[in-house]
RNA sequence: GCUGCUGUAGCUCAGUCGGUAGAGCGCGUCCUUGGUAAGGACGAGGUCAUGGGUCCGAAUCCCAUCAGCAGCUCCA
């Protein structure tokens, strides 16, 4: 006898054995029609998954309303999409195709090489398939006989895939949907005719397994909706986010330049981006006298021994800018982080206990040479400027120091309005050899920082295995752009090996009056000064708030007739230290009014006889409209009041 | 670095079958002097990314290079 509790707090009870599918017709023919999936104690499982013969299990049944159905729906998308891909395609060979965010994709391996061209081909197979309406069935075999089958499709990937990473599992699965069987674990939705809409996206190269020493595979990306209706928004969503892209505004806003002349992956920062990167590093600045930072400049350049020491040459040799050779044998590096130069600095005379935490703090611009195909605006550059200090501290002082970087980087991000982050703790593979340093001191290391971690509020807080600097563990504050990619913003790393004989050698007097190692922690709240920037941008889609915005306000005059009062209005506001500009042209005030608003321009000045002559402004907000006039005086202390504040305009 | 795609005026883009280049916006000059999202007229502006090749002839076809886009890999 086998319990069945429904959602409703409903129950049905059955003496033989019975599927989601045998439940839901009981209840009625409508939702055994709409039914795709089912949860079962918690589990999604397809409709024709079983039940236990007896007991008891709370059973969901899934429709379109359910968004773990769509998940469904999309991985049998890239089933359908590897069907039609084989039925148009010889010798083709599958290798995995799950669901992503809002789609899916299907890598496969073959001979030709696919391009958008083939997408009408492929997606018109593809609907043939939706309307064809065949079931999705479920068939499940022993280990040795998956292998066989496997073998005698002739994909060799998925025999692969089974002897290794399935190779401990009794009983695997396939579905099967008329010619095409497929390993997979399932579920899927009942048959093809549930998929209402789909589009091919992309397609792109991706290796067998993520490993760039393996085969490259062709994966093909899709999407996939309950109704077509779904997919268009889905697709006017995709326009939309283009339209905040910071590459798209940086350009239309004058804010950047990325000039293959100069390099690519070297950001030219206008006037205008200049502007706001200026008020960044203000802010930073005074956050980091406030709490207790030594600003300090050091080079751009250093001794290639002192890569060396620290273990970055050697360990990042290929994604560096080669070594500067002199006539005498002499090499310097363009430097890749500036963690060196602090420690120098820390070393330039004996430390006592007394001296720490040393808190050095400096916006050290850093040189990578990032692959090629990396590069992206300003989130991934070849230069860039780190908030980057260095903390010296002792062992006992630790915990709290690294707390106060992660206040000082959550304030930061607050500041901003950036609310949409996670926070990643990056700590070491056990079974990876790129990590420098004893085993006990990352285990150290990585205790603490979790602890700290846990012990602050954190969002959405993740332990990541490999994630680790090669020196140590880290916390990491990790952002989406416009399309979703994810950029590492703020980072904090705690760092047990640098200053350890083997590298630095690092010490002070302890109050025994006899030596000890320092711990260092190294922490940027921005990260770079370019990425950051970039997701700014992407973030307030342009429209930045006072404090930050390139141009403030700007004067409209009604008529050339008064652009006396109007220069006067703008030099006030000047000399109150706004960032402001007047529009004299010969044009009518509703063409000022409509440049001023596709520039983002926060407010607007608008002058005319009335104001003139009563020595005041009226006031237009980028946002609200027409504010009304009030005395210039009072306009002046209302935009200072709000940089003062850095209020976030939403 | 790898796979696929793209590169035409300052910007966004069109350019058919290979026959010597077009629009809108912007820019300049002139007219208009106005009250909260586009006033009008005229004009200038292109080594069709770069270098080779095929062809009587290349923006168009082929190759290479550079750059960008999407993804993979990498990310101190």
């Amino acid at each position: 006898m086998l319990r069945v509790n429904l959602p409703d707090g409903s129950v049905l009870e059955y003496s033989r054995r019975v599927r989601p599918s045998d439940v839901a017709a009981d209840i009625g023919p409508r939702l055994a029609a709409a039914t795709l999936a089912a949860e079962v104690d918690g589990k999604i499982v397809g409709t024709d998954a079983p039940l236990p013969e007896s007991g008891e299990v709370s059973l969901r049944l899934l429709t379109k309303r359910d968004p773990e159905a769509l998940d469904l729906l999309r991985h049998s998308c890239a089933h359908i999409m590897a069907r039609a891909v084989m039925r148009l395609f010889d010798g083709v060979q599958l290798a995995f195709g799950p669901t992503v965010t809002d789609g899916f994709y299907y890598d496969f391996l073959l001979d030709r090489s696919i391009s958008e061209a083939d997408f009408p081909k492929i997606e018109a197979e593809m609907a043939k398939i939706v309307k064809q309406d065949e079931p999705f069935e479920r068939i499940e075999e022993p280990h040795d006989r998956a292998i066989e089958l496997c073998a005698g499709l002739g994909q060799a990937l998925k025999v692969e895939h089974l002897r290794e990473g399935l190779g401990q599992e009794e009983m695997v699965s396939f579905y099967r949907q008329g010619e095409f069987v497929d390993l997979c674990r399932g579920p899927h939705v009942p048959s093809a005719g549930a998929i209402g809409a789909f589009k091919l996206l992309s397609v792109a190269g991706a290796y067998w397994k993520g490993d760039a020493s393996n085969q490259q595979l062709q994966r093909l990306y899709g999407t996939a909706w309950f109704t077509q209706k779904d997919l268009d928004e889905y697709l006017k969503r995709l326009e939309e986010a283009k339209r905040r892209d910071h590459r798209v505004l940086g350009k239309q806003l004058e804010l950047f330049l990325i000039d293959p002349e100069v390099g690519s992956g070297l950001v030219l920062w206008l006037p205008k981006g200049a502007t706001i990167r200026r008020e960044l590093e203000r802010f930073i600045y005074q956050e980091l006298l406030k709490r207790g930072y030594q600003p300090v400049y050091t080079p751009v350049i250093g001794r290639v021994q002192l890569y060396e020491t620290s273990g970055h040459y050697p360990y990042y040799a290929d994604s560096q800018f080669p070594p500067i050779e002199m006539a005498d044998g002499d090499r310097f590096l363009l430097r890749p982080m500036n963690c060196p130069h602090h420690i120098r600095i820390y070393q330039s005379k004996p430390r006592s206990y007394r001296d720490l935490p040393l808190r050095i703090a400096e916006l050290g611009t850093v040189h990578r040479f990032e692959q090629s195909g990396e590069l992206n605006g300003m989130t991934r550059v070849r230069g860039f400027t780190q908030d980057d200090a260095h903390i010296f501290c002792t062992e006992d002082q630790v915990a709290e120091e690294f707390r106060g970087c992660l206040d000082m980087t959550q304030f930061v991000l607050k500041t901003l309005g950036l609310e949409d982050y996670r926070v990643r703790l990056g700590f070491r593979d056990p079974a990876s050899d790129k990590y420098v340093g004893r085993p006990e001191d990352w285990d150290r290391a990585e205790a603490a920082l979790e602890q700290v971690c846990r012990e602050v509020d954190l969002p959405e807080l993740e332990i990541e295995r490999g994630e680790a600097a090669f020196y140590g563990p880290k916390a990491d504050f990790v952002a989406s752009d416009c399309i979703g990619r994810e950029w590492q913003l703020g980072t904090v790393q705690l760092d047990y090996n640098l200053p350890s004989p083997q590298r630095f050698n690092l010490e002070y007097i302890g109050t025994d009056n006899r030596p000890h190692q320092p711990v260092m922690i190294h922490r940027a709240p921005f990260g770079s000064l370019e990425r950051f920037t970039g997701m700014l941008i992407e973030h307030f889609a342009g429209a930045f708030p006072l404090w930050l915005a390139p141009e403030q306000a700007r004067v409209l005059v009604v008529s050339q007739k008064f652009e006396d009062y109007g220069r006067r209005v703008e030099q006030t506001l000047r000399e109150a230290g706004l960032r402001v500009s007047g529009d004299y042209r010969p044009e009518k005030v509703g063409a000022k009014i409509r440049d001023a608003q596709l520039e983002l321009i926060p407010y607007m000045l608008v002058i005319g006889q009335r104001e003139a002559e009563t020595e005041t402004v009226s006031i237009r907000d980028r946002r609200e409209g027409d504010l009304g006039a009030m005395p210039l005086a009072q306009a002046i202390e209302k935009l200072q009041a709000e940089v003062h504040n850095k209020t976030l305009r939403t």
